[in-house]
DNA sequence: ATACAATGTAATATATAACTTGCATATGTA
DNA sequence: TACATATGCAAGTTATATATTACATTGTAT
């Protein structure tokens, strides 16, 4: 699942760290998320999207190869 | 998680079983998304999403109850 | 050059999404 | 009536998201 969250928390300058914690998950997980290696669930997607100030479809509708 | 699947769905006229096969899940696993009684995955909300013409957002994000 | 912070990645374990089967109930319709 | 379709729901199983631990790599600063 290719998305825009590694963009968007590069800009914000928060580490994977530090967006885990916020959003209750391990530092290897945001990885594998933003990987695109795999398919996180709704609740996580949400979670992610509000720490990071954008919607799920900013972070996940669509995004261009 | 709330949402706006099954008022989406009948207004389309679809039922569970035919949006289910369309997605590839089961019929059991539309009915518990639609009483927001658990956590689909990323990809399957969006199959869901564009088998019923609407974005992520429209269908997931701040629902309100 | 050393040290540290951030990230990539892999193996194993655990939690839970999703499946399968089955049965109950409601509703429409012949 | 009886039959079919759509939905709700529950128990047990399987697949996979996520956790845990650990080590390697990269960049930056000292």
């Amino acid at each position: 699942m290719k998305n825009n969250v590694k963009i968007t928390r590069i800009k914000l300058s928060i580490t994977q760290q530090r967006l885990a914690q916020r959003v209750g998950v391990t530092r290897q997980t945001i990885g594998l998320i933003e990987k695109g290696e795999y398919n996180p669930s709704l609740q996580l997607c949400v979670s992610i999207a509000k720490e990071l100030n954008k919607t799920l479809d900013e972070l996940f509708w669509e995004v261009e190869l």
